[in-house]
DNA sequence: AGGGCGCGTCGAAGCGCTTCAACGCCCAGC
DNA sequence: GCTGGGCGTTGAAGCGCTTCGACGCGCCCT
């Protein structure tokens, strides 16, 4: 292994001067740091991190901490945690994986024990357990959704109640009455995973104030389920013309069915998804859709946490704005 | 922050003692055992971890290379990747996630700087260009995947060989002769990602010696071109009675396309998926399917490199035996 | 011509841990 | 009663880096 040491003794110069190089945390003259940088080069140095985390108390890591859950909106995770890998590598930090089986202890060994710097949470609950450990520990961190009290933390989310409002605009302007909204599975709203319950809060405002008659129903994932709650609700509403699905299996599920019962889309019906972009490359119909930008949140939460470690210490809630694209799924209520 | 020699003072020992007690590396008395514990308990110490690395150059950290793309088998990437990190933990390791971007250079960054001490590589090409610079550093490593020279190196993954073999095997035995395989994207097939082209081989070799009559297709993700391919297949040789979907996303079209065209599954045609369990849940049909144990595929790999690094240095590949479990979607040859 | 200033470089201390050689103590053996 | 051998414990060195204060040189200003 090459040290800083056998680097400054072949540049000529003292060990200090290689670190400033390294760092650019003091002025070298350009002479000097080309023999530095050519016996780096030479001798394919590669800092220490254990040392450089000891001497420095920065590891220029960043812990992630993703559910351990495989079984729901896989896709936006992953997304998610390579947008946070990618951001974290231009900035300098590379990412530690955690999942969240170990939760706050988690948190606390990684930070604990100098591995980490900062920490972005993923699958944040609304009363997530982790966070009174967060604040109290005043760790740099970042979360991915809305807990309920939002006091002293950063949180980065897509605007998921202007989502809901968005979506009721849509179909109001549209002409359309009934609306009904395919939720996600019930585990997600049992778990008060709060995207669930504001993009329906924003539905039900802006559909009040629109004169939208809403129906919701959550729709467990699995072939079977999803047709039962999807058959129930066509019987049960048949005069609903437009809605709102969000929750990436029921989507083809329900185009499908309307399909099967004559329906056109977008003639009889409108649907409109909340979902990954890659869920509306796949579907049979080109959705109109809201997209979940996964790839914008990972950015954004990296450079919250970049900015709160360089000391720009403003806790704050990004929403970002959401952004609906219509495409051939939705169109004026029938006559 | 609380370090080693506070816990000694408070504890009344020497350092060096409760550095013993924490690795277990010499023998001490159970009295004094437990005041160093009850003091590292009343203290909250953590260990740094840098100035572990440093002192003992181990980091107890395995790297974990991902692809950078979320288009394809995100879901059996994503729970190896959960697999990888909860098996590393309970051997004390974390995971720091790379994505494949940075490619080679992230390796030798790594581990050349002392942050991790192996890398596990997913998504493996046939001719993958890590691999000569993994080789000749000697680092402990392992692949996840097979590439095309596997000397000197330790992969796991599922035996896709057998796979096709035991597909080919299932379809002859209900007396299928006409057997049309759907396979993954041709730009798998192009990148050389070894495990379709095995699938198919096993596929072949058995299907010759048990005389079925085999065609083989990619098949692109998204629903326009999945539809035409299938549709296609399915006109060029009507009297194909077995299907082979290799295809996440094609297995729910053809599934569809085959009850439009009035064929009843299992009793007209008969459908194996090779695909992650999560697919057979969400599908229309109890799919007979070859599931893809992403679970075993990632514990198995960091259990070899944990091997790896206590010495046991073997290289060997570890190909897990498929598992072929008959659901519903697969019967005797239509008469 | 002399003093001061600033730029570029250096030396040394110290980050928190591991580990090795050494040490003291107690008990068994003669 | 004295010695030898373990066992449990200790002290100190050193891992590779950062960083602070200091230092020397050349230049500008007077």
């Amino acid at each position: 292994m090459v040290t800083l040491a056998e680097v400054a003794k072949h540049a000529g110069v003292s060990a200090s001067t290689v670190s400033y190089v390294l760092s650019g945390k003091r002025k070298i003259s350009a002479g000097t740091r080309e023999h530095v940088e050519r016996s780096i080069q030479e001798l394919g140095y590669h800092p220490h991190a254990g040392a450089r985390a000891l001497a420095s108390s920065r590891s220029n890591v960043i812990a992630l901490m993703m559910p351990l859950r495989t079984d729901m909106y896989v896709p936006v995770m992953m997304e998610i945690a390579v947008a946070i890998a990618t951001t974290a590598r231009t900035h300098g930090y590379d990412v530690l994986l955690l999942t969240g089986e170990e939760g706050a202890p988690a948190v606390r060994r990684v930070t604990g024990s100098g591995l980490a710097d900062a920490v972005i949470l993923m699958d944040v609950e609304l009363d997530d357990g982790r966070l009174p450990l967060l604040r109290e520990s005043g760790l740099p961190a970042v979360l991915i959704g809305l807990p309920a009290e939002t006091a002293g933390l950063t949180c980065v989310d897509l605007d998921f109640t202007a989502t809901g409002a968005l979506c009721a605009e849509h179909l109001a302007g549209l002409g359309h009455r009934d609306v009904a909204v395919i939720g996600e599975a019930p585990a997600v709203y049992q778990r008060h995973t709060g995207f669930a319950e504001r993009t329906l809060d924003g539905l039900r405002e802006k559909g009040r104030e629109l004169g939208l008659r809403l129906m919701h129903r959550p729709c467990e994932t699995g072939y079977g389920p999803t047709m039962a709650t999807l058959a129930r609700i066509l019987e049960e509403r048949p005069g609903t013309t437009g809605f709102v699905v969000q929750n990436e299996s029921a989507v083809e599920r329900l185009l499908g069915l309307l399909r099967q019962q004559g329906r056109a889309v977008p003639e009889d019906a409108s649907v409109i998804a909340v979902c990954p972009d890659q869920v509306v490359l796949q579907a049979s119909v080109r959705l109109t859709s809201v997209s979940i930008p996964a790839e914008a949140m990972g950015r954004q939460a990296v450079e919250r946490v970049v900015a709160k470690l360089a000391g720009h210490d403003e806790d704050e809630v990004v929403l970002l704005a959401p952004e609906l694209t219509v495409r051939a799924s939705t169109g004026p209520v029938p006559v």
